[in-house]
DNA sequence: CTACTAGTGCAACCCGATTGCAAAGATTAT
DNA sequence: ATAATCTTTGCAATCGGGTTGCACTAGTAG
């Protein structure tokens, strides 16, 4: 497992006292997080700071961010040497009752035969149910 | 093809002036819809009761919601027969460039093999890129 | 040291979604 | 047909996640 250090620096996102914080709350967490999950984990941190924050990893692959149909947006760090290209994809799985949002990294994802002429850019494929511990 | 009148009918929905004219604008458009998108096109009806009118027809399976990452809930009718079971699942297409939303019923959804224990409900199945229109 | 650039915190704003409430319309019982 | 009841509708207000403007601080370069 690379640090925080490690990824910012691998990524070229300069550290601050904010980013390492994020960084390291997302990394501990196997679970991808919504900004709000974030900012109640982090009372001392400004949620506009821990906004821009997000955004600043998005756009240079830190994290990728998960549409799971909360009505949150919720974000995962990139598995290693992920590009966030649509091979890099995976399902996400989102659990009903206690609402917490997996990556499915080990869940092949097959290839979509899309009609003709259309161009896939990204994907977002999110499986809803109930999860192990939930399914008891 | 039904008209209105039949699909409330069957799918057990009284029927009345607001949500045949949802149902009908809905039916006139291969293209899911938000509820923006349903408000502007029909400038005499109230939001409140287009939302309200979208509820009650997602309950009673008349139509199904899309999430499309477009931070609008997005409306399609459901194809005959549907049950908004798993087995009716079916990728939704998303333009980047134009920003519509296409329901891809002929693209197949293979089987996910999910972890030990977890259960599938259901699935959002969504793929952006570039519609045939906008890929030229 | 000074000038500049990037990051942070706070408050305000935006916008889609949702709800409370009263009026209008439809349904049922009398 | 009338009264009582339940449903639908329209309007206004609210909620909540996301986003931005702006001033202040910190870090970097000359």
């Amino acid at each position: 497992m690379q640090t925080e250090e490690e990824i910012l620096k691998i990524k070229k996102v300069k550290n601050t006292a904010v980013r390492t914080v994020v960084l390291r709350h997302l990394l501990s967490l196997e679970k991808a997080q919504s900004l709000k999950d974030i900012e109640n984990a982090l009372p001392y941190t400004d949620r506009s700071s821990i906004f821009r924050t997000l955004k600043t990893f998005e756009e240079n692959k830190v994290i990728h961010s998960i549409e799971d149909g909360s009505g949150m947006t919720k974000y995962a760090v990139c598995a290693e040497g992920c590009n966030c290209d649509p091979k890099d994809l995976h399902y996400h799985f989102y659990c009903t009752n206690c609402d917490r949002t997996f990556c499915l990294f080990d869940v092949p994802i097959p290839n979509i035969e899309l009609p003709a002429n259309f161009k896939l850019q990204q994907a977002n494929m999110v499986v809803k149910g109930l999860c192990d511990n939930c399914n008891r």
